[in-house]
DNA sequence: GCCCAGGTGAAGC
DNA sequence: GCTTCACATGGG
């Protein structure tokens, strides 16, 4: 297996539930618990729970993904190349769809660890408990939307997540409800699945570009926060400061068929601070 | 106390 | 079309 750093692709903002604990990450992935480890070259995994097939924890690392392939897409740029070297065996993940659009709505704002602790109420208070080892903590699944969905606004509000309550509920609603149907926008056209995403309410562009990105396998997606439009300002447009309608135009030009992966490698090596030094030269 | 956070929607030029 | 501002909440 190609290199997979667990800790940029499990704690670097793409997923909200995974908690390093003894030298290893423990989440709950499809309602099941799961602790991993990093034994080089390969990757070791712990159930609670017996399990046969092991296709659903593959697909959500997407092991099968070829990164120097991936990689080799990138347009011929030093600073992409400097972002991709400071972090070998950065992934992206698939994620299930409605726990992705879930917690990316309640993202708006709000720093990653707080995210965590939101998304981790949400699931103590109305997640189905799933099956740890013996002795360990207890542990929880994400709500489904039918059953957040029958949840009162301000019960919602109660977990933390202010404003972005009516936001949730109603995402939660249509899902639930069948009028929005997650699995079947990952077979329609990219265009398509994120003006079908961007109509909930409280999603706009980014929040539908993370779901299409780490949840619907759309590697062409690009969300664009504060940190890489920083790094887009910064590095590609230095002297004049681009319209929005421009900048969108560059994601979409100038990083290939993976940009994704490329958007993902910029995010962190911001985040870590890469960037400082490159633009002190 | 003040500032800001993996944004969005509405209102103002 | 582009810019500005309110929106809850918690941590630095």
């Amino acid at each position: 297996m190609r290199p997979y750093d667990l800790e940029s692709t499990l704690l670097g903002g793409q997923a909200f539930r995974w908690q390093h604990r003894d030298g290893g990450w423990e989440g709950v992935v499809g309602g099941r618990w799961v602790r991993l480890t990093s034994t080089p070259p390969g990757l070791r995994a712990e159930v609670a729970a017996p399990s046969a097939d092991w296709g659903w924890l593959a697909r959500y690392l997407r092991v099968d993904a070829d990164l120097d392939q991936i990689i080799g897409t990138f347009p011929d740029d030093p600073c992409l190349h400097e972002a991709v070297a400071a972090c070998r065996g950065l992934r992206l993940l698939r994620q299930e769809p409605w726990e992705c659009l879930a917690s990316f709505i309640l993202s708006s704002t709000k720093r990653i660890t707080h995210i965590r602790q939101i998304v981790e109420r949400l699931c103590e208070r109305y997640g189905g408990p799933v099956v740890v080892p013996p002795g360990h903590a207890p542990a929880w699944e994400f709500p489904p939307a039918e059953r957040l969905a029958g949840c009162a606004e301000t019960a919602l509000r109660a977990c933390g997540m202010g404003f972005r309550a009516p936001y949730l509920l109603a995402a939660a609603r249509r899902v639930a409800a069948g009028e929005l149907d997650l699995a079947l926008l990952g077979r329609r056209p990219l265009a398509e699945a994120r003006t079908a995403l961007i109509a909930l309410p409280g999603v706009g562009r980014k929040i539908a570009d993370c779901v299409l990105l780490f949840a619907l396998g759309f590697d062409a997606a690009f969300p664009v926060d504060v940190w890489v439009l920083k790094a887009l300002r910064e590095l590609y447009f230095p002297r004049r400061r681009p319209t929005p309608r421009r900048l969108l135009a560059f994601t979409e030009s100038h990083f290939g068929p993976h940009a994704g992966y490329a958007q993902q490698y910029l995010f962190h090596y911001m985040r870590v601070g890469g960037l400082v030094a490159v633009s002190a030269d």
